[in-house]
DNA sequence: ATCCTTGTTAGGAATCATTCTTATATAGCA
DNA sequence: TGCTATATAAGAATGATTCCTAACAAGGAT
């Protein structure tokens, strides 16, 4: 999903922050792709078009995105926190193996929170489903191979809880 | 919620785990409580009664009960890794101010998995919702101070993540 | 009851994602 | 074209968790 200069301009302007080349790159990058990077792996993708860049600014940045609201953070399944440009209310897939995420568009599951018995002095703002299981890849290896995992495309597991 | 050595006992044994007086304190800590606690929280309260045990004995602990199913791990809302000795499907809420997770006694939350949209390349083999707001202390103590917050009781936020 | 084997424990060092600090650079505005 | 508040980059610091290793001790066997 291609996003232009102007659309990045535009919600910056909107929250207030300036326009970085950088800061571009950054919500670019996380807004371009639906594998709700680390925050290594969009340092690993900007540092391409800008080699000077520092982890440093991608954090920065991704927590200034995320205090105005245009970016969202993710941390299922003990791993180091995912970023998702995504902001509407949507639902995810986790890959027990890879650890990939996918969204799930099932606008239902934003009805769960109408039925559910939650105790009335409990304020609910928001709800979060989440699947978990095998993607299709990862099924596809352990019939192949019925021993251990992980060693196929998506975004890596950087080993650190095995 | 009181659980006898004889059933810690009974347990282990079916996991094949051997029965010591620091994993047998770690368990029932866990099992007692209904707060969720940190390895870190679970260290200090089983130090009360073993004031050698190190905070590693806990994660090692905590790791194997893992392993067999004695234990769950609880990972919401970019905290430090939280443990729930209560493996049966259910669900929580998460106070966004205190940090407190509180489980949720709701069957039909269980059933989403059969309704829900989910790809039919995607295996699903458990899930997840989590509600997210502000538990009653924390509406209370927002009304009286409407600004910062995470002053009172519960499990505390040892900074990290402000 | 005693011995053995193997899983467990304790302590200390190491890892590594994230945060902090600070000096320099620059976006956006007057 | 300058000013000023913000953003960036580099490096150090933090801290939860993991790794390593030697000493211990359940629990089955003798
Ligand atoms: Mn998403
Ligand atoms: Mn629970
Ligand atoms: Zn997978
Ligand atoms: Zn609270």
């Amino acid at each position: 999903m291609i996003i232009s200069q102007n659309d990045i301009r535009t919600r910056f302007k909107a929250q207030g922050l300036k326009v970085t080349p950088q800061r571009a790159a950054i919500y670019k990058a996380l807004a371009e792709t639906t594998s709700h990077p680390t925050a290594e792996a969009l340092f690993q993708q900007v540092a391409k078009d800008y080699p000077m860049i520092s982890p440093n600014t991608v954090y920065y940045t991704l927590s200034t995105l995320k205090n105005v609201g245009l970016v969202k953070e993710v941390n299922y399944w003990h791993d180091r926190t995912r970023f998702d440009a995504n902001v509407t209310p949507h639902h995810h897939l986790i890959c027990l193996d890879c650890r990939a995420i996918f969204d799930i568009e099932d606008r239902s599951l934003n009805q769960i929170r109408q039925k559910a018995k939650i105790p009335k002095d409990f304020q609910v703002l928001s709800h979060q489903v989440e699947f978990y299981g095998y993607c299709s890849s990862c099924q596809k290896a352990q019939a192949r191979q019925p021993s251990s995992s992980s060693r196929h495309s998506h975004i890596q597991s950087t080993r650190r809880k095995p």
